[in-house]
DNA sequence: TCCCATAGTGTATAGTTATTCATTTATGTT
DNA sequence: AACATAAATGAATAACTATACACTATGGGA
């Protein structure tokens, strides 16, 4: 069952870098990286995404992950949070996050914002957080999902 | 040919003001507004106009228009603007809005900001704007487009 | 263990949207 | 006006996407 969240996390991946402007494009892409399934699957798990189909400047529509509007200011933002997180450890499913004092509340709000199904919540303390995983979401994909999330900690984790 | 541009602000009051999820139903719509054309038509005027299909919070997907962003403070921007408003003159194609001293800019800007294909530009000076339409585009369809960017204005002209 | 309920999936197909082609309508030029 | 050219449109259809149905796997309870 893992096999789904590898699935949407690999949609999410693709269609934030790069344009794909139908399904069938997208199921090559997936195939490429060993994940083959059908058209009607990624109908499904595109509408769970809530992945938009938008105009490429009048020249056709391409997907788009909601939320992607990236407000001015948002980059500097992520940038800030990211420089206060120092580490991640798991424990009983649990993630527990630990941060420069004072920086929880704002990594855990950035993830909140995103609101990612693979994380069911966070709560945030002055200089720890708790990431409660959905039922079936590997440590893997959590911590790819933060990786999503705010880019700056790839070089920090792991 | 001005029948055209009357589908098009059409589609964009519809869309702005309704849910709409699939052509035939924009359609269907648009006839009782005494529009009638085909689905093939309407395809290529959404794309036109750079509608994008997005997601209802899962439940679907329905039309949007772009640039839809509003954000806080806008609205009192563009009661602002319009409070400057005097009047509007068209000669050789060309519009002229008169406005109080100092307004003009804000106005012009109001409108750039839409980008409403109907208007290839504007120039501002401190209580005049000259406003470009685009060819074959009717003084009125400026006059409807206008009070689309700026529904104050609707008092104030004519 | 054996049901039952639930979620996930593929196949086939229904539903929706974009495009090709033919035709008409508008525009510009002499 | 007469012609050439470009733009707009509808009908038919191709291309694309969503869903009904059947089936399978999984996870509780009894």
């Amino acid at each position: 069952m893992g096999n789904r969240t590898e699935r949407l996390l690999a949609i999410r991946n693709i269609i934030s870098s790069q344009k794909v402007s139908n399904q069938e494009e997208l199921l090559e892409l997936l195939e490429k990286k060993g994940l083959n399934y059908t058209q009607a699957t990624l109908s499904r798990d595109l509408k769970f995404l809530k992945v938009n189909k938008i105009s490429d400047r009048g020249r056709g529509y391409i997907y788009e992950l909601p939320d992607q509007h990236h407000l001015p200011g948002q980059e500097m933002a992520e940038t800030y949070a990211a420089q206060g997180f120092v580490s991640i450890q798991f424990a009983n499913k649990l993630g527990v996050i630990k941060t420069l004092p004072g920086y929880a509340p704002s990594i855990a709000s950035m993830i909140d914002k995103t609101n990612p199904f693979e994380i069911v919540g966070t709560l945030a303390g002055d200089d720890t957080i708790l990431i409660i995983p959905h039922d079936n979401v590997s440590e893997k994909d959590v911590i790819n999902t933060l990786i999503m999330i705010l880019p700056e900690l790839k070089d920090k984790i792991k």
